[in-house]
DNA sequence: GGCAAAGTAGACCGACCGGTCTATATATTT
DNA sequence: AAATATATAGACCGGTCGGTCTACTTTGCC
C-alpha cells in the first residue's frame, strides 16, 4: 500500500531529477507527471514553487547522506575504509544507471548562482556538513584536526571530481584511477606525518 | 581595432556563459545580445543551433586548456609545480569572479545527458586531452606509466572537485586545503613508490 | 560592372516554461 | 452534522524558449 504522501513524492521525483539532469533540466509539468500530481499540489505545499521544492530535495538528499555516514562509520573503525566503500556504493550507482546517476548535488551546485540565496545556502549546509563528519573521524583515527580537514576537502573533490569524469567518459575508469591514487598515496603515509 | 569576427564573439559569448551558468542557464537571446549579433547570423555560422555552438565553445575552451598547459610544462621541469600553478590560477580567476567561474566545462558536463551525443564527445576529448597531457608529464617525471594516469585523473578529480566546492561554500578554502592535502601526500611519496 | 556567395538583420512561430487562480474533494474538529 | 482546514485538480496566463523564414547588405570574384 502506498504510504506516500504527495509532498514526499514531489521531494522524491525533485532530487532524483536534480541527481539526473539538474535544476535547469526538467520541467516543472514532468515532475508533476513523475509524481502524480496536479499543480495544485505543488503550489500547496510548496508556495516557493520550483527554487523551494529543490531545496526541500536538497535537504532531503542531505539527510540521506548524513545517514549513511552515520552507518559507514559505525561499522568501521577505519575511515579510510569507510570512504572507499562509499566510493566503491557511488561507482556502483553510477553503472547501474548508464553513468546518469552522479553525485545528487553537483548539478545543481553548478547550476546556482550566487543570487539563488536558498538553495545556495541549503547546498553549503550539506557539503559543510559531510567534510565535517568525514574530518571528525579522520581525527579520531589518528590525522591532526587541520590535516584532518584538508583530508576531508580532498575526498569530497574526489568523489566529486571522480563523478565527474567518470560520467563524461561513460566509464567507471576515471573515478577508480583517482582514487587508487589517493588511497596509495593515504595507505603510504600514516597519519601524524612522514615516518623519519 | 576590434577584428573579431561574429563567429567568434558567439563562441566566446557562449563560452563565457558555460563557465558561469551552464548550457540551460542562458538563453539564445542573452547570447546574441553579448555577442551583438541577430539570430540570422547564429543559425547562418551554426546551423545546428545552440548545441552546435555549444560544441564550438567546448572545442575552443579545451584548445585554450591546451595552450596553457603546453606553456605551463614548458616553463618547469616539475609536473608537481606546474599543476600548483594550474590550480593557483584556477584560484584566482575563482576570486576575481566573485566565485562565479569554476572549471569552463564543468557545469555542461555535468547538465548533458547520454543523449547529446557531439556535446558529450567534444568533452570527452577535451577531459581525455588533459589527462593524458598530464599522465605523460608525470611519466617523464619519474612515475610509472599505471601510477602517472591514476594521479592524473586524481589531480583533475581535484580541480574539479576543488571548485565545485569552492564555489558553494563561497570560499577558496575548500580548494585550498584539499590541494594542501594533496601536495604534502606527493611531496612526501617520491615517484616510484615507497621509499623503504 | 555584374553576379553569386557569404553574412546580417529581425519579424515571426509554436511549444513549453514557471506560476496563478478558482473550484472541488477530503479530512479534521466541534 | 456543520464548519473548517487541508489538499487535490487542472484550466489558464504571460513570458520566454529554441528555431525558422524572408529580406537586405556586404564581400569576393570574373
Amino acid at each position: 500500500m502506498k504510504k506516500t504522501s504527495t509532498r514526499d513524492k514531489l521531494i522524491h521525483a525533485m532530487a532524483d531529477a536534480l541527481q539526473r539532469k539538474g535544476l535547469h533540466g526538467v520541467g516543472l509539468n514532468e515532475l508533476l507527471d513523475i509524481a502524480g500530481a496536479p499543480k495544485g499540489s505543488l503550489y500547496h505545499h510548496f508556495p516557493g514553487g520550483k527554487s523551494e521544492l529543490a531545496v526541500a530535495a536538497i535537504d532531503h538528499i542531505s539527510r540521506t547522506i548524513d545517514g549513511l555516514f552515520a552507518q559507514l562509520f559505525s561499522q568501521r573503525s577505519d575511515p579510510l575504509k569507510a570512504m572507499h566503500h562509499w566510493l566503491q556504493g557511488a561507482l556502483q550507482q553510477l553503472e547501474n544507471s548508464q553513468f546518469e546517476r552522479g553525485c545528487p548535488l553537483a548539478t545543481i551546485a553548478l547550476e546556482s548562482g550566487p543570487e539563488d540565496v536558498e538553495i545556495r545556502a541549503a547546498l553549503q549546509r550539506s557539503f559543510t556538513a559531510v567534510r565535517q563528519v568525514l574530518s571528525q573521524q579522520l581525527h579520531a583515527y589518528g590525522y591532526p584536526s587541520e590535516q584532518a580537514d584538508n583530508l576531508a576537502a580532498l575526498f569530497v573533490a574526489l568523489y566529486e571530481g571522480g563523478l565527474l569524469q567518470a560520467r563524461v567518459a561513460g566509464s567507471s575508469e576515471p573515478l577508480k584511477r583517482a582514487a587508487t591514487a589517493l588511497f596509495n598515496l593515504t595507505r603510504e603515509q600514516l597519519p601524524g606525518g612522514v615516518r623519519p
